[in-house]
DNA sequence: TTATGTGAAAGCGTTCACAGCC
DNA sequence: GGCTGTGAACGCTTTCACATAA
């Protein structure tokens, strides 16, 4: 069944893909949850039970198939379903989420660009053309996406996705730094890129707090955890 | 005390900072947890047991003293330490990262960007010159940044995490779609674009799958969960 | 014997609900 | 009376440990 997948296994999902599309074009046939766990940075019983919830895939005493993990992956993962996407704010970032090759390889389509600035209008990203800010909900008509992303500054955030809402878009992944109020049935997500930073500057300070402490009292500092590891994401 | 405030509170300190910002700004004195939250787009319940693990700022029955939260949450977040910051891989990523300004409010610095592209180095973003890539150790000690941000294709990421760990640098905050390997005591976080999207689509699929369900029986439908609503960030 | 699949335990983070203080 | 601060409950995620199957 294919029913409730936690969410961070739905995250994890893409990178276990991409590190079979490598194991594959080196030829290799099978593989063990260790080994692809270990490629994918993760624990291995978390690898096997993220896909335990696809399905049991794998052959007891052997491994993974490669190829047939692939398709069950990619299965679920969306290459079976193409989703059009709406960028709107064509700054840096919004640029570089235009060309980010990511999201194609997980079956996204970017097929709109939105900007209000006179000088990018009708400029083009991989051959498609940046539309007036104006015509937004004409390009939600045209595209027919459901999924957009708002990279503008935070001030405009909130009017852009009241009017995305109205034009029939339900998912939006917000990269201004504002929250936005949207109704019952759309969902939001949040990046904020200085908020990992901020996080990896915390841990930063207690390192150098603890090595600080631990000048003064070796053992102490050593004692109680030292637990300072390349650590992954949280996320969700 | 100060000691080990979990990291999705941290995440969220710089937010309730910028909305304390904004209040101070419109002259506001006082204000309650409901409110705060309210602006924050989190529970107010949970911005309680945040503000709790810096210490007891509020006053019962009255809320928070708007100038006083500032600087309390200020001295977490930060502003106290300036961190300095190196950019490697100044693409379109990276030269939005180096725009950012939400970097600068946090209290960090971007005091270095490397690249490899001829045609890059030299050029300069808000006054800071593009230094070669092959410069990287120089840069890093020069410098003197512990925190550096990856933004170069997959490829390139490993080796120049390896050179800038050697370097001395034990955070990264990594956008390339890899897995870094990194020695004890060096942090990784790892952001990664696609996965966002991913997951709200993910959730765009069962909206939809739960809607078709929904024409055939409509209670079943909206038993069950609805559980459709603005949803916020995981994190991690 | 080897490596998967999975209940059970542990760990984190969020939310509830109310005691405590102004 | 009102709002903070927080123990307890809840839910989600990760990890352990082992039964299960090749």
């Amino acid at each position: 069944m294919s029913a409730g997948i936690p969410d961070a296994t739905i995250a994890r999902l893409p990178v276990y893909l991409r590190v079979l599309n490598a194991l594959a074009e080196s030829g290799v046939e099978t593989v063990s949850s260790g080994a692809l766990a270990q490629a994918a940075g993760v624990n291995s019983a978390q690898l096997r039970k993220d896909l335990s919830y696809l399905g049991s895939y794998g052959t007891r005493g052997v491994g993974y198939g490669v190829d047939y993990l692939r398709v069950q992956i990619g299965r679920e993962v969306g290459s079976a379903h193409e989703w059009p996407v709406l960028i709107v704010g064509i700054g840096n970032l919004g640029t570089a989420l235009a060309n980010y090759s990511g999201f194609y390889s997980r079956g996204f389509r970017v097929v709109g660009l939105v900007d209000p600035s006179p000088q990018l209008i009708g400029r083009e990203i991989h051959g498609l053309a940046i539309s007036d800010l104006v015509d937004l909900e004409k390009v939600v008509r045209s595209t027919g996406a459901v999924i957009a992303v708002i990279a503008t500054p935070a001030e405009a955030a909130q009017g852009i996705a009241d009017r995305l809402v109205a034009a029939g878009v339900t998912s939006i992944l917000n990269f201004a730094a504002t929250v936005l109020g949207v109704p019952d049935g759309v969902t939001v997500r949040k990046v904020d890129l200085g908020q990992e930073l901020h996080i990896l500057a915390y841990h930063e300070q207690r390192k150098s707090e603890s090595a600080a402490v631990g000048r003064k009292s070796e053992s102490a500092a050593v004692a109680g955890k030292t637990e300072i590891r390349a650590s992954r994401k949280g996320k969700s």
